[in-house]
DNA sequence: GTCTATACACCGATAGAC
DNA sequence: GTCTATCGGTGTATAGAC
């Protein structure tokens, strides 16, 4: 967690190789399915049939592991909200981009992990802002001509995202209550700024 | 020969006693404070000064440990929302309850351990089903008699819900884009409903 | 780049004394 | 009820050979 200041550091293999998708791939099944307790840098190894040193010679820190993580991951659903923006139904696009995000249990482990990894929370902040922003946009675009409800563009931008999380979140723990009626209420509100 | 499958295993110390207690409450200071990766019996006993055996004298597993301080602190919040719709404006007694329910650190760690632990995921989702009817029944009697909005009452717990969680967790980050806007909306929709 | 081997701390859980 | 003592296992991280 700390240990901050290292010497001109060891020898680090290259960020994008083979081995470092294939480590941050295995992290994300081992966070998904297990959880960050089950994270560790034997488990990481052992799933991609190397040595545990050699997640050393990675990733400095399993903190550092953990954030290239989330980075890598950030600017996936980034880039796909940003490409939603540019299409025909940039609303529709986007709430596709809320709702079938990457799956509920991965997020549920980063929100807690950003708790106390300094560097995750950065990360984690960052991507919060630059998505609302971006949500925010393409709302105030589509609603530019209508008459303006009582909830403002950045407001629904909030909205649309916590729903999401939710609604993710229950579904996976197998809780339905309000989720028929919530949908409907977000399908007949798309059918009415931004008709097919 | 004995291995405890048919004896109701070893001594165990009183539910609702005084250390009994002081566990869970030592056991929420650090789930908080620090995350799950650091809730140990060793961590939970050093923090009240005892012994690190004694906790298996109260509890059989670390799993039946967290079950026990979820299951307390969802006793205690849904007796909340329950006094909350006796009240003179159970609207508004509801929505407090949701923006100042227990931290959202320590909810984000539950969230990710209910995907892991068995037992814990059925406490959550009794918590979340029956928070969610309480809410419901509030906002089912405070719109009987106002012209119905396009959301029914249980689409409306739903978005309280996930609106308060989102709102604390961020505030908790340091992120507040579309706070304000948000609450404001809130504040109308109460002014509205339940005037002061 | 990948490995063996290792240091050292801490984990859950139990046996059994007082 | 609370303790000492201990088991077997796993964690991060490093040294250094090939």
């Amino acid at each position: 967690m700390n240990k901050a200041v290292r010497e001109p550091s060891r020898r680090m293999g290259p960020e994008g190789s083979a081995n470092w998708h294939a480590m941050l791939d295995g992290a994300e099944d081992i966070l998904r399915e297990e959880g960050y307790g089950a994270l560790t840098s034997r488990n990481i190894a052992e799933r991609i049939g190397v040595k545990q040193r050699l997640v050393y010679y990675y990733f400095q820190t399993m903190d550092d592991l953990v954030v290239a993580m989330f980075r890598r991951l950030s600017v996936r659903e980034l880039e796909r909200s940003r490409q939603a923006l540019k299409s025909e139904r940039p609303l529709r696009e986007i709430w596709d981009v809320c709702i079938h995000t990457s799956d509920a249990r991965l997020i549920s482990e980063f929100m807690a992990l950003a708790n106390h990894i300094e560097g995750l929370r950065t990360e984690v902040i960052h991507f919060i802002e630059e998505s609302r922003a971006i949500q925010a946009r393409a709302l105030s675009a589509a609603l530019k001509n209508k008459a303006k409800g009582r909830v403002p563009p950045i407001g629904l931008a909030m909205i649309a995202t916590s729903l999401a999380l939710s609604l993710n979140r229950e579904a996976e723990l197998g809780v339905s209550a309000g989720h028929k009626e919530i949908t409907k209420v977000i399908k007949d509100f798309l059918a009415e700024i931004e008709p097919k």
